[in-house]
DNA sequence: CCAAGCACCTGACGGC
DNA sequence: TGCCGTCAGGTGCTTG
């Protein structure tokens, strides 16, 4: 699942491919994944010349000359440049050709995903910066506190809360929750200082190592050229149920908090 | 404010 | 073999 990491790997691996470049074509063939008009999409991105390439939350930003390509990927979208000898399979929903001859596509399996072009003034509509919570990684340990006071919540569903704080998705939460000893469904506003210091500790390092490991294909995530990360091999508790906790070798349990598989030592692991 | 359930999709996998 | 149910999970929406 691009989750910070991931998508921040994507951005860096992809604006040496296309900034500079023009988009001189784009055809799309599942027309929800462009926000449901292929034709519209088609109009405003052809002409358009690509400055630049960020990442805001999960969020993957392509800076154009006049407005701004927005994608999310959710669990198995992908935005890249395949190799020249490439054939798109079905599950490839957008096809740009850049100037140079340089393809550049929207692959999503599941179809969750989208990518979509938008107009200074819709994304000032869309508010990224103030709809979504701060980025984990310019946020000091005050800051990160804050966050959880007077939250009755269970921590776990507000680190995947975008609009708490930008970014976090299953795999980052529950590695951080298992480096700061603490369980997911605990309390957040029962969490204390100490305690909250060490999830923005551990939470940090584990956004960190993966980005330095290029993230964690396990599924369908690859970078913007089509290579593999290779944080899934450092995964303490992420889909490990069964097997034993790395710190005290009990055996790891899953459970569902916030709605989704969160994998956990009931022993080292505190409420 | 918070939780739970559903919808959006497809592929992988286990059971029979 | 193949059919069927379940699971995977990001987010927006509704409902309680």
């Amino acid at each position: 699942m691009p989750e910070l990491p991931e998508v921040e790997t994507i951005a860096r691996g992809l604006a040496p491919l296309v900034v500079g470049r023009t988009i001189e074509a784009a055809e799309v063939t599942w027309a929800k994944s462009c926000g449901g008009c292929a034709e519209t999409f088609a109009s405003r991105v052809v002409g358009r010349r690509i400055e630049g390439v960020r990442r805001r939350g999960k969020m993957l930003l392509v800076d154009l000359d006049r407005g701004m390509l927005v994608a999310h990927l959710k669990m198995t979208g992908r935005l890249w440049v395949p190799p020249e000898d490439f054939q798109a399979d079905n599950h490839t929903h957008i096809k740009m050709r850049l100037s140079g001859g340089v393809p550049l596509h929207f692959r999503d399996v599941r179809k969750f995903g989208w990518l979509r072009c938008l107009s200074t003034g819709e994304l000032a509509a869309m508010d990224l910066y103030r709809t979504m919570g701060p980025e984990p990684l310019e946020l000091d340990a005050a800051g990160f506190r804050k966050l959880f006071a007077g939250r009755r919540g269970a921590v776990k569903a507000l680190l995947l809360n975008q609009k708490v704080i930008a970014g976090v998705g299953n795999i980052y939460a529950d590695e951080a929750l298992f480096t700061a000893k603490i369980r997911p469904d605990a309390k957040a506003d029962r969490l204390s200082a100490k305690r909250l210091d060490r999830l923005y500790a551990a939470l940090r390092a584990a956004l960190e190592q993966g980005i330095a490991e290029n993230g964690a294909s396990f599924r369908d995530y690859v970078n913007a050229r089509g290579d593999a990360g290779s944080f899934q091999n450092s995964f303490q508790v992420y889909g490990k149920k069964g097997h034993p906790c790395p710190r005290c070798q009990a055996e790891l349990q899953a459970a569902t908090v916030a709605g989704r598989t969160s994998t956990y030592c009931p022993r080292c692991q505190k409420g």
